[in-house]
DNA sequence: AATGAATGAGATTTCATTCAT
DNA sequence: TATGAATGAAATCTCATTCAT
């Protein structure tokens, strides 16, 4: 189903998330670093990519992808908004890096850098419908409206807007130090949750 | 009360805004780039910062707290929580690139850049409180509750993440090309609007 | 007679006259390049060559003794040394590929390059008196000066000169665009043939 | 009259011609070694010239320039065509590396490189019908038959191109060691002087 | 105080050559 | 024997920073 990728690309991958979880700054990362992480030789790098930014951009796009599926597959098995919603913040709180990772994707994509560029074009290219926060939000708003009073076009908009920033909230959240106490943390994760079904039911 | 600033100081500040309203990449600027656009000598930067990611940072901090300041005095004569929001909501779209230059700000906060290391630096020194878009929030909230009924401490913190969240996508909005139709974007601010309203209304 | 070339090596021979033909540069070849046109593996090169200047310096010594051993073979059929010289000229215009190949390589003769210097490790090895304009053009006096007078050691060194600096001109108008036109060209070889048929006579 | 250079062009220029008359490879000269000798820091370069090829394709731009003007200068003060071409006889071989260079130049225009093309380009942009061997012994043609018989168009060409070939050959003469023998030399020199002679009279 | 020419450290990228298969 | 993936040395070029003017 998913493309196959060669050991040496997924090395590459692997590298650049490897740094950036150790907190590399990803518009300063050289490839010697890259490659050195990765465990081949600087050269090697270039049979697989044709530039740094290439890397890069693969490397963040391969990891966000990998785990939207993730976060796909598990949300199907969910009834209904709430336990969908649910299921997806505690599976971002499992996996912070991940979603850390793909938090960065998304403010890399505005930045104007060589490496927004291409994976601008990586999303035009190979982007289909299902992975990426955004229209995964629409999906399972879509499901919720299935049957029953359908919202205008705006409200769906808005509603997609809604959710999607509240989950780039719960990500900021989890960044934050004074979130590192669980009880807290429930508590926080609760009411983004109400939230979110509240609007979607008062709407 | 802020602080005076020498005319070349200004001059690099403007200049970099200039260049990112331009398009620039703002990992990616040149001192030749900035000191160019500004109309001074490249050593004469030297005399006023330390370094390249001193300009920068403290370009995107200055032009980020005067808008902040002038929202915040606007916001100062709304009466009520649902005519400050729409008030900030209505300057933000007069003033998109400032927004934009804002939201820059906000996303290099996260980078591990220098540039991000020298900005919290800048608002570790010298934040006061009044600026900044939470801290912002923040006080509008408080104003709010100031009689009647308060909400929780976390109730508290999810309302400004919550409202903070979604001027933010007020932004993002701002810059996606379908909202440039202003029906479009009329409904979507009321909408934005009138949730903000709800969710603090309803706590 | 002359050595006998396996596959392999008359592969990367005539692959690197080929890319010489379509206009590539010889300091910037690639020995991928070369393999690619070839038709063969990189590591193959290297059982037959010690090294990428090796294979380029053969092949233009390849090219040019065999042009070189055809224009003797039909030089030598001929009587006398308006003809020879007319057959050499002729033959040379029918061949301009090989032609260019050769002043390439005499070009190369004296560049310092690491080609250059391989180039002449291969004159003094195998070089048999026979091939190489230059010998052949003493050939070519000698035997017209078999019998009657013969001229000073100074004024046959003059005369091997004199021939082959009009013969590399010959190629240079060959690659003149303005001596596409035939009769030109005819005009202009009659004037060069007639230019050596008197000088070797008045000497 | 003639255009201006920089302290440090002229330290690149001279650099290349110093690095090609200690027997240096042109096609594999290095900016380091280039800068190294010319006694300026790698960057510098880059300050007066985009890349490379346009150091090197200058400076033997620039020196062939000025060795062609000071041959010219000289060459105008004598009076019918056996002095003018015994004068550059005699200079050539007093500068034996500046013509050198011109050669190697003339070599080099036509070898395909990044260098030959920014060669051209020099010739189209700075080129003024004064310089350059060629042009020179059209000049020198032309002046011969100012008054008396004029040969056709296509018999000038000839004889143009006649001279220019003897010409060449004197330089190559020049560095092979069997003419470092000086009466061996002065009779080469009027052989081939005399050979020119001898076509323009007889043509 | 202001400048910008000069610098060289450091980055990307290429490619000849090797060597395991 | 033939291959081409892997390598890393070495090259070009950029640009933050300094400093003489």
């Amino acid at each position: 189903m998913s493309k196959e990728y060669s050991p040496k690309e997924k090395a590459i991958y692997e590298a650049v998330i490897e740094l950036l979880e150790e907190g590399a700054d990803l518009n300063n990362l050289t490839v010697a670093e890259i490659t050195g992480k990765a465990g081949i030789g600087k050269g090697t790098a270039y049979e697989y990519f044709s530039n740094k930014e290439e890397m890069i951009a693969k490397a963040l796009f391969y990891n966000s992808e990998s785990f939207c599926r993730q976060l796909y597959k598990g949300v199907c098995k969910e009834k209904n908004l709430h336990d969908k919603v649910d299921y997806m913040m505690r599976k971002i709180e499992q996996e912070v890096p991940k979603a850390k990772c793909l938090l960065r994707l998304m403010n890399m994509l505005s930045d104007n850098t060589e490496i927004s560029r291409r994976l601008q074009e990586l999303f035009k290219e190979v982007f289909c419908a299902k992975e990426g926060i955004v229209e995964f939000v629409r999906n399972i708003l879509e499901d919720e409206f299935r049957d029953g009073k359908t919202p205008s076009k705006d409200e769906m908009e808005y509603l997609v807007l809604d959710i999607y920033s509240k989950i780039i909230c719960w990500v900021m959240v989890l960044n934050e130090s004074k979130y590192e106490d669980i009880t807290r943390r429930n508590s926080m994760r609760a009411l983004i949750l109400d939230g979110i079904c509240r609007e979607v039911r008062t709407i």
